[in-house]
RNA sequence: GGCGUCGUGGCCAAGCGGUAAGGCAGCGGUCUGCAAAACCGCCAUGCACCAGUUCGAAUCUGGUCGACGCCUCCA
């Protein structure tokens, strides 16, 4: 049984999906006005750990992911760039893709721009308009009338009335009846260049909030089981989400909200706005490796604070490479005879799936391979594992790699020298010329290949 | 001001009323020509603090201190 920790009320539930074994997820995806910073990153890596999981549990998953590429930053920045908007946001967009790939993260099954929605938010405000939800300015706008709708505030757990004014709505330069209104469409200003659209109330574009209503209405119906994102976006925006698709269809939207913690660099939000942010790229650059990146951001539980630091990238590197060695081990064993592993093997992966069973508990899902881990190393160092326990072990360990994806591993093909060089070493520790041996070794080491000496004979890896 | 989240060893982290998983680092040993990897052993009488409930509390209740987030377009 499953259970997550569902924001709209506060507690775990059992998670049931509408329709049997198939489960519809909408999850908040990017602005591309930059390039992602690994805080934007975390929240794709939790939401691909949920996919995972749910399709680990056999679930068929529909999973659909916004891309905002229309709103005042995308704005800005294509006009001082001199791009059209639609070359600039490609160009983000794309580097955003290469970011999901690095990482190994799933790609979901539709990725809608807002752009290309433009007339289904135009047909969704009018019918909000028809309802009396919403209501049209002097220049050119459409509100929605948060007063109308009683159920606001319930998924931000906020009182209406006691909304104040913050900094950010006296910077708001349109005009609404009441502060707390928000903008379903946004009437032609100055400074925009040529990105506007037709609509019934004139030249201008959508606001934020009424793409993801429309979009993962289009693609999973008006009711849905999941909806994720950070716990930045629980307020305004899936509020105003909420707010939107119920008034528009009088249909639930969806039954389970889900939202992830912020990553934090010294303690603070890693926010674009703050200036402290990593990108993918910058790790990478500094030499770290994808998979050690991708644990770091997936072995913290996804409601719980991260505070980034080099230190934990190096530290889950040192932990895949322990998974990756008895992976590797396992693969050279030949014994014909051994203790029998399937029992505790069974008890790991059961253990595995009802710590992840339980609101994704990846920290206590890792607890439980490694213990296994331990004894599997145990056994083999003590010749009592069998060829046939080492293919059941291989087996578990595919198993545990579809939810980290972070197992498997393309060996790159030994170039002809380092081939060589490997057997010359070899030679000259038969002629006990260690001088000569060792150094060969440090040479290889300067090619960050490592070597290890096993009483199976020489292997080699690449240093991470 | 309102609404929340969190404080567990040197670092990270599980724990959801029955006596502190796991990872990283460190220390001692085995193996090795020396290493590396792996193995064996050690590493929190205590879970921010103070009260309380209970046979029993890291876990529940109240309070104190501290950190962080949201409060109109941030993942």
């Amino acid at each position: 049984m499953i259970h997550f920790y569902n924001t709209i009320n506060r507690k775990l539930e059992i998670f049931t999906p509408l329709e049997d074994k198939k489960v519809k997820l909408y999850t908040c995806g990017p602005t591309v006005y930059n390039f992602a910073h690994i805080g934007n990153l975390r929240a794709y890596m939790f939401e691909d750990l949920l996919r995972r999981f749910l399709e680990f549990s056999g679930y068929d998953v529909h999973h659909v992911m916004n891309i905002t590429d229309i709103d005042d930053k995308t704005i800005r920045r294509s006009m001082e760039s001199g791009e059209t908007l639609e070359i600039f946001t490609e160009k983000y967009t794309q580097a955003f893709f290469n970011d999901l790939d690095t990482l190994n993260i799933r790609r979901a099954h539709n990725y809608p721009r807002a752009t290309e929605f433009i007339t289904q938010m135009i047909d969704t405000i009018k019918v909000l308009i028809d309802k009396g939800f919403a209501y049209s300015s002097d220049d050119g706008s459409v509100f929605f009338k948060v007063s109308k709708f009683l159920a606001y505030g319930k998924l931000a757990n906020i009182n209406p009335d006691d909304m104040r004014v913050g900094s950010r709505v006296e910077n708001d330069e349109y005009e609404k009846e009441e502060v707390r209104d928000f903008a379903l469409w946004k009437g032609k200003k100055d400074g925009e260049g040529d990105i506007h659209w037709d609509s019934p109330w004139g030249r201008g574009r959508p606001g934020w909030h009424i793409e993801c209503s429309v979009m993962s209405t289009h693609y999973l119906g008006s009711h849905f089981d999941i909806h994720c994102g950070g716990v930045d976006n629980i307020f305004p925006h899936h509020e105003n989400e909420i707010a939107q698709s119920c008034a528009a269809t009088g249909d639930a939207f969806v039954n389970y909200w889900l939202h992830n913690e912020h990553l934090l660099v010294d303690g603070q939000k890693m926010s674009k706005s703050e200036n402290n942010f990593y990108t993918l790229r910058d790790l990478l650059d500094k030499g770290m490796s994808p998979e050690a990146i991708r644990y770091t951001l997936l072995i913290t539980h996804y409601r719980q604070k991260l505070n980034f630091t080099f230190d934990k990238i190096k530290a889950s590197q040192k932990a895949i490479n322990r998974l990756r060695e008895l992976n590797r081990r396992l693969n050279n064993i030949s014994l014909e005879s051994g203790e029998d592993i399937s029992k505790m093997t069974n008890l790991m992966l059961q253990n595995f799936n009802d710590r992840l069973a339980d609101d994704l508990n990846i920290s206590g899902a890792l607890g439980e391979v490694f213990i296994w881990v331990n004894k599997l190393f145990a056994l083999i160092d003590k010749q009592k594992l069998s060829a046939e326990s080492a293919q059941s072990g291989i087996k578990a360990f595919k198993k545990i790699d579809e939810i980290l994806g972070v197992i498997e591993l393309i060996d790159e093909p030994l170039s002809e020298d380092i081939d060589q060089l490997i057997v010359d070493r070899k030679q000259a520790r038969a002629d006990k010329n260690w001088a000569l041996a060792d150094e060969i070794r440090d040479k290889l080491d300067g090619l960050n290949i490592i070597l290890e000496d096993t009483p199976q004979g020489t292997i080699w890896k690449k240093k991470t």
